[in-house]
RNA sequence: GCGCCCGUAGCUCAACCGGAUAGAGCAUCCGCCUUCUAAGCGGACGGUUGCAGGUUCGAGUCCUGCCGGGCGCGCCA
C-alpha cells in the first residue's frame, strides 16, 4: 500500500523519464498553497537549471502527461513552473478506506530491517534522576519505538552508571552509619568467601539510605581529601569484587534498580536491557591488551592513550583515555569496552546513543578510537545529541530553592496539575477513583512527553513547568482529548448499532482529513531518517487538529446512514493512527476521560 | 584562544535535497454549547527570519564577515 505522495511521485517520475529529465527530481510534495492544490512538484524549476530550459515549458509538458492520470482532478502550472496536482476525490476515498482497513493505518515498513540498539537513559546507582534525565528518557524511547514501529530489530539499553567513585563513597558512607554491615564488609573482604554471607546480610540497606547518605559522601569527598582517598581505596576493592564490597554493592544496584525500574515505567518508558558498567568491566583489561597489540595504545603523560585525531581535523581532538595515569578505568574506557560486549551479544547494525549534546566531543573520541581498533564500522555509532533543559531565565534549570528537580518531584506536579485541571473541566467525575488516577497518570505524561517531542531534539529548550503542566493549545492533553472523543463517539455508534462503510470524501473538512491520514508514512519516514520525534509529534497534532475541525464541520451520528457509515470509518482511521502515533512518542490513550 | 550549536511574531517553538503569501500554540480581542466530550471550533491582531554583504530566476535555508547567546576543549561521569 502506497501513500498518495509517493504514488503521485512515482506518476511524476515518469512523466520526467519520459520527457528525458532527471527522474530525482521530481519530487512532490505537499502543497504549500492548500488553497490551489493538494500537491505539488517543484521539479520542473530544478530541471531547467539543470538542462537548460524553461521552466514553465518543462512543467506544461509534465503536467500534460498527468492530466489523464485517474487519481488526478486536476494538474495545473503556476507561477514559474510549480506544478500542482489535484487529487480526485475516488483516489482520497480509496486511500481512506485502505488506511482504515491497514492494522498500521498506512504505515510502511522499512524494506531491510536493522539490528538497532538505543543506548538512552542513562540512570546512575544512588544518585537520583533529574529533570536532565528526562530528555534522555524521552526522546530515547521514542526513537527506540519508531525504529521498531518501522520494522527495526531493535533494543533498548539503559546503560546503568553502577561502577564509579560514587560506588565508593557509599560503601564508606553506609558502612560508618552501620558497623556491622562494615564489619560485615571487611570480614568478607579478608575471608573472600561470599557463600559464608548471611542469606540477608545487606537488605536492610534501602534506596532511601542512599539517597540520604549520597549527597553527604559527596560533599565530603569533595572537601575532604582523606575521605576521598579512602573512598577510592574502596572503590578499587569493589573493582577488584572484594566478597563483602560485592555484595553490598549488588545490594545498591537491586534497591536502585527497582526503583528506577517502577519511576521510569509510570513514564511510561521501559528498558530491554540494564547492562551497566559493571558488566563490561571484566572486558577490560582483554581489551586494553588487545589495543596494544594493535599498537593504538600509545604511554603519554603517565598515562595510556589512543590517538585519534586525522587529517583534516579543524582543531586538534583530544586522545581517549584509557588508562588513568592512577591506573584505572575511565569513561571512555568503558563505553569502549561496551561497544565491544554488544558488537560480541547483539551485533547491531547500527548503535543510537541518546545523550546530552555536551557530550558530542566525547563520543567522536570513542567512536574514532573504535573504528581504529576494528570494534565497529564506520557509520555504526551514531549519537544523538539534544539540547540541554533551561529554566524561563535560559540558565541550566534549577529549582527556586536552587537545587536540582527531581524528575519524581517533576511527574508528581504534573499529575497534582492533572488532577485540578480535570475536576476544573467536570471531566472524569463520575468515574471510579482508580480510574481518575489512571487517567490523571497518563494526562500528566502526555503533558511531559509531547512538550518535549514537539521541539526539534538538537536545540536547547526552556523548561517551563507552567507550559509543561498547559492542556490547552499544542499540548499532549489536547491530543489524549481528540482521542478519547473519537472512541465515545464510536462507543455510542456501536449502542445504536451504527457501523462504518464506503468512504466518500464530500465536505472539506472530510477532504482535509483525508489527506492528513496520508502523511501519516511521511511523517514517520522523516522521523526515521532524521531521527527527529518531532516529525512525529507534528503529525499527531496535525491529525488531531484536522480531526477537531471535522468534527466540529460534519456530524456524524446524525447524518444520513451513507454519510454516517462514511465518517464511522474515517473516525476509526483517525483514531488507529492517532493511537498508533502516540504509541510511538510514548503515550497512552485512556478509554474516556 | 580554538571548535561545535543556536539567533524566526510580545513569549515558546515549526518550516520536507533552496521555491509561491514564513506556519503553530500561548498571550490579547471578537464570535460559537437546545446536536456526537467547549481541554473544543471559527475569526482578528501580530514578522526587515540578529546585522551587513555574496551566490541564485528565487535564500529563514548555501557562502563570507560582524554582533549576541549556549556548550565543549586529557586523568569526573
Amino acid at each position: 500500500m502506497t501513500d498518495l505522495k509517493r504514488a503521485l511521485g512515482e506518476a511524476v517520475e515518469a512523466a520526467f523519464a519520459a520527457e528525458g529529465l532527471p527522474v530525482e527530481l521530481a519530487r512532490v510534495t505537499p502543497s504549500d498553497r492548500p488553497d490551489l492544490a493538494d500537491f505539488q512538484s517543484n521539479g520542473a524549476l530544478a530541471a531547467a537549471k539543470r538542462v537548460g530550459k524553461n521552466p514553465r515549458e518543462i512543467a506544461l509538458a509534465v503536467a500534460e502527461r498527468l492530466k489523464d492520470d485517474p487519481r488526478i482532478a486536476a494538474v495545473e502550472v503556476a507561477g514559474p513552473g510549480f506544478v500542482n496536482l489535484k487529487v480526485s476525490e475516488a483516489a482520497l476515498a480509496a486511500r481512506a478506506a485502505a488506511i482504515a482497513a491497514d492494522a498500521r493505518a498506512g504505515a510502511e515498513l522499512v524494506a531491510g530491517p536493522r539490528k538497532v540498539l538505543v543506548d538512552y537513559g542513562g540512570p546512575n546507582v544512588a544518585k537520583p534522576m533529574h529533570v536532565g534525565h528526562l530528555r534522555s528518557s524521552i526522546i530515547g524511547e521514542c526513537i527506540k519505538r519508531l525504529y521498531r514501529f518501522r520494522g527495526d530489530e531493535v533494543v533498548g539499553d539503559a546503560h546503568f552508571g553502577d561502577w564509579g567513585y560514587q560506588m565508593g563513597l557509599l560503601i564508606g558512607a553506609v558502612g560508618d552509619e552501620d558497623p556491622e554491615i562494615k564489619a560485615l564488609v571487611e570480614g568478607l573482604n579478608a575471608s573472600g568467601d561470599a557463600q559464608s554471607a548471611p542469606p540477608e546480610a545487606f537488605t536492610r540497606v534501602t534506596l532511601a539510605d542512599l539517597d540520604r547518605l549520597y549527597p553527604l559522601a559527596a560533599a565530603r569527598g569533595k572537601a575532604e581529601p582523606d575521605y576521598r582517598d579512602r573512598a577510592r581505596k574502596l572503590t578499587a576493592e569493589l573493582q577488584a569484587k572484594s566478597a563483602g564490597s560485592y555484595l553490598l554493592w549488588r545490594q545498591f544496584a537491586k534497591v536502585t534498580q527497582t526503583a528506577l525500574e517502577r519511576d521510569f515505567h509510570a513514564l511510561g518508558v521501559d528498558f530491554d536491557l540494564w547492562k551497566g558498567e559493571s558488566d563490561v568491566d571484566p572486558l577490560i583489561p582483554g581489551m586494553v591488551a588487545d589495543l596494544d597489540a594493535k599498537g593504538l595504545l600509545v604511554d603519554d603523560q603517565g598515562a595510556r592513550i589512543v590517538r585519534v585525531s586525522r587529517e583534516g581535523d579543524k582543531r586538534e581532538l583530544p586522545p581517549l583515555l584509557v588508562v588513568s595515569s592512577e591506573g584505572s578505568a575511565m569513561y571512555g574506557t568503558t563505553d569502549l569496552a561496551t561497544i565491544l560486549d554488544r558488537q560480541q551479544g547483539f551485533g547491531p547494525d547500527l548503535v543510537i546513543y541518546c545523550v546530552d549534546q555536551r557530550q558530542a566531543d566525547h563520543f567522536e573520541i570513542v567512536f574514532r578510537a573504535a573504528y581504529l581498533a576494528g570494534y565497529a564500522e564506520e557509520g555504526q555509532l551514531e549519537h544523538i545529541g539534544f539540547g540541554t533543559m533551561n529554566g524561563t531565565d535560559g540558565k541550566p534549570f534549577k529549582t527556586r530553592e536552587g537545587g536540582v528537580l527531581k524528575l519524581n518531584d517533576l511527574i508528581e506536579m504534573a499529575r497534582t496539575k492533572a488532577r485540578e485541571r480535570l475536576h476544573e473541566a467536570g471531566l472524569g467525575e463520575n468515574l471510579p477513583p482508580e480510574e481518575f488516577e489512571d487517567i490523571a497518570g497518563k494526562v500528566a505524561v502526555a503533558a511531559l512527553k509531547f512538550a518535549d517531542l514537539q521541539n526539534f531534539r538538537g536545540t536547547s529548550y526552556v523548561f517551563d513547568l507552567d507550559r509543561f503542566t498547559s492542556f490547552e493549545g499544542k499540548t499532549g492533553p489536547y491530543l489524549l482529548y481528540q482521542a478519547v472523543r473519537i472512541k465515545s463517539v464510536l462507543r455510542k455508534a456501536e449502542a445504536e448499532g451504527a457501523r462504518g462503510g464506503d468512504v466518500a470524501v464530500a465536505e472539506p473538512a472530510e477532504r482535509d482529513l483525508a489527506l492528513t491520514l496520508d502523511a501519516f508514512e511521511s511523517a514517520l519516514a522523516e522521523a526515521y531518517d532524521k531521527k527527529a520525534p518531532n516529525a512525529v509529534a507534528e503529525h499527531a497534532y496535525r491529525l488531531s487538529q484536522s480531526f477537531s475541525r471535522f468534527y466540529a464541520a460534519c456530524p456524524i451520528l446524525q447524518a444520513e446512514p451513507d454519510v454516517r457509515a462514511s465518517r464511522l470509518t474515517l473516525a476509526a482511521a483517525t483514531l488507529k493512527q492517532l493511537e498508533l502515533a502516540l504509541d510511538v512518542l510514548g503515550v497512552t490513550v485512556p478509554a474516556r476521560m
